[in-house]
DNA sequence: TGCAAATAGTTAGGCAGCTAACTATAATGC
DNA sequence: GCATTATAGTTAGCTGCCTAACTATTTGCA
């Protein structure tokens, strides 16, 4: 996602909406902000996983592994709860893999199947990043009030039913 | 960014919670949910754009050209409005030029310097796809009413002021 | 004035995402 | 019961992002 780092000013704004007479003004900073505002967390976030090595993608496979009473799942269903294709998920294994925080098995049930499974140095990695996350994702949320919480939710829940708008 | 397509039901936060002490679940749910959306309507525009065989890096170097008064402007300008560094901008602006969409000439002060010149084209592209852009943008925004707009645009600011939690 | 430091842009190489095409295995149905 | 179809996973090749290193040019100061 683009870090948008100079939102319009006003006379930008004037400029585009009299080129373009749909453009409202105020609903396109709200849109900018909000994806300024997430894609600036979301960097942030990538850098603090990146100081223990990781990144969302291979961070997000281990929650999930970490998710299963047997701490085990297969690439496909990996794939689709992290929402990218099963190739990338191949590559994520890969790597996760040859940092031994997962391995893999074939499903004897399946022969077509894979297992992967999160192993104690993975377990590990996670008991290392975890607490310093919630830590800081406390901190982050805190600035919200209870009700601005609540508010938030609502907003999203509203922004997320309209999200084919740009099909 | 990652778009998560399984955001943690009751029972997986309670076994988070009962190992990582500091896990506030109604805040893990928020934050996630707020980065999800933006993923989502990120995904989106994208989609959106790549109907107009643009994405959201070779539109934003359009943008920014045509805020110009002389639809020019240099690459480090442009790769510092867009918030990317100036080698993926020597990258976008290839394309857009292979495309016939920016021109590129040397500065005649500085020869250090390149200035990047949005086309005929480049205006017609942009007259193509931003009246378009800007009704979904209305469709997608007017789910909120004035006052969510602005509690929207007060949440943000507040969560942006936290934005180095994770330094 | 001439050399060191700063600046503009590009190139090289890496990572993480994608789609499409491929291999191996399992399920289905005539 | 064998051929077709479907499914699981990987590979190959593309894109767009990054950092670090490089070239060319300008600036600044001793």
């Amino acid at each position: 996602m683009l870090e948008l780092r100079e939102l319009p000013d006003a006379h930008i704004l004037k400029k585009f909406a009299d080129r373009y007479p749909d453009a409202d003004i105020d609903q396109i900073l709200q849109f900018l902000t909000f994806l300024h505002v997430a894609t600036d967390l979301s960097n942030g976030l990538d850098r603090y996983l990146a100081s223990h090595d990781l990144l969302q993608g291979r961070w997000w496979v281990l929650i999930l592994l970490m998710r299963e009473d047997d701490h085990c799942a297969s690439p496909s269903k990996l794939a689709e709860k992290a929402g990218v294709s099963r190739a990338t998920m191949t590559g994520l294994i890969d790597s996760l893999q040859r940092d031994k925080l997962v391995s893999r098995s074939t499903s004897n049930k399946d022969r077509r199947q894979t297992l992967v499974r999160l192993t104690r140095a993975g377990q590990k990695k996670l008991d290392d990043v975890m607490p310093d996350y919630y830590r800081r994702l406390n901190q982050l949320m805190s600035a919200l009030s209870k009700q601005e919480g609540d508010m938030l939710m609502s907003i999203l829940s509203k922004l997320r039913q309209q999200s084919a708008v740009f099909d």
